[in-house]
DNA sequence: ATAAATAGTAGCACGGTGTTCTACACTTAC
DNA sequence: GTAAGTGTAGAACACCGTGCTACTATTTAT
């Protein structure tokens, strides 16, 4: 038997996550159903369990695609900006990252899809952002910018912050009348908090 | 026309929610069907239209509920402490309230359950809890412990720090070797980082 | 070129969901 | 005693995720 020609199989579930995508950002989780999903991406429902465990399965492509889009993201660094800046770039990055997809972001830190729990290989995927947020803090520590520490520990910290005002943000619980400004406040004493004493 | 008899009906809306409390603590949000509260309950699905305005109305009143618990646990002191300690204190009753109520937290800050929105009477609950924090940050103010600014910005900030924290932890998101001693040496930076200058 | 295997399709079916409707039983007020 | 109102049971509707079967088109092997 020779190869089988698989790019027809790729395209398809790449069709299905791109649609499951639109769906989402458009009109939120609860179009997230497998009629609709198929509908969108010209497949019939059955295909979705041809190339996916199910409609659980899709939405774990979906966030281990976000995820690995995500991590890019944090590693983007600012031009001009030296190693002291990026922390907060990285911050302003994350909350970048989650006002261009609420939802998704919404799938890939919140539970808004009932039932689904990210698998192995997308918590592995959501590893690496993390691991990006690591290597920033270790420089920044050879620097003398952020204090000695675990830096597994410390970016949980910044994690904890970070995720917490932009997930609030999102389920609108912000009592700060100007966010932007809020937020760059919350990054500058977060690092303070964080300095040598 | 004399006075109606409304005992029989708020016992029913207790029975109610208390049913609903315990199927989500104990089965998680996926239990939370109109059918299986109502059996627990011992009430007719049809009595859950009549007095609430349907699933999602009693989620709502379960999440109000929740609220109005969370800003008492908030506000107790701790014996023996002084002003010194409330926000830690605070934090740390923040967190011993989630870890007690898991998916009852979820529902109040994550969006748990599709399709629901907190309605605004609901907000309103959720506003006490940070007036309780708005009130600890004033007092430590005028203390000297906290830096000048707006209250209600600060509450925010920590208010997003520990949240962040706290749910990531129930997403199992947490790295940290210690989550108990990682989350104190969190206060502790965080109300460094919000000190005087 | 012809035959066989495979991938994708359509459409129905099943059990479960939130919600609504109707018919019946019980309690309460006058 | 009678009437109103409140709670019940149970069926019904539309939708959901999922699985099954039959059919078609495409690709592969000879």
């Amino acid at each position: 038997m020779g190869l089988r020609q698989r790019t027809s199989s790729a395209q398809i579930e790449d069709l299905v996550i791109t649609a499951a995508l639109a769906l989402l950002e458009d009109h939120g989780v609860e179009a997230l159903t497998v009629r609709e999903i198929a509908r969108k991406a010209g497949v019939a429902p059955m295909g979705l369990y041809n190339h996916f465990g199910g409609k659980l399965d899709v939405v774990d492509a979906l966030v281990r695609q976000g995820h690995d889009r995500f991590a890019i993201a944090l590693d983007q660094p600012v031009k001009g900006h030296g190693i002291k800046d990026r922390l907060t770039d990285a911050g302003l990055a994350y909350r970048a990252f989650a006002h261009a997809n609420p939802r998704l972001y919404q799938l890939m830190f919140m539970q808004s899809v009932t039932g689904y729990e990210p698998s192995t290989e997308t918590a592995i995927s959501m590893g690496r952002s993390i691991q990006v947020l690591v290597g920033h803090i270790t420089m920044m520590q050879e620097q003398g910018i952020i204090r000695a520490g675990e830096p597994l520990e410390i970016a949980q910290q910044i994690w904890s912050n970070v995720h917490g005002y932009v997930s609030l943000e999102l389920f609108t619980i912000n009592f700060a009348p100007r966010p932007e400004e809020a937020y760059r406040k919350l990054l500058d004493d977060l690092l303070y908090g964080l300095g040598p004493r």
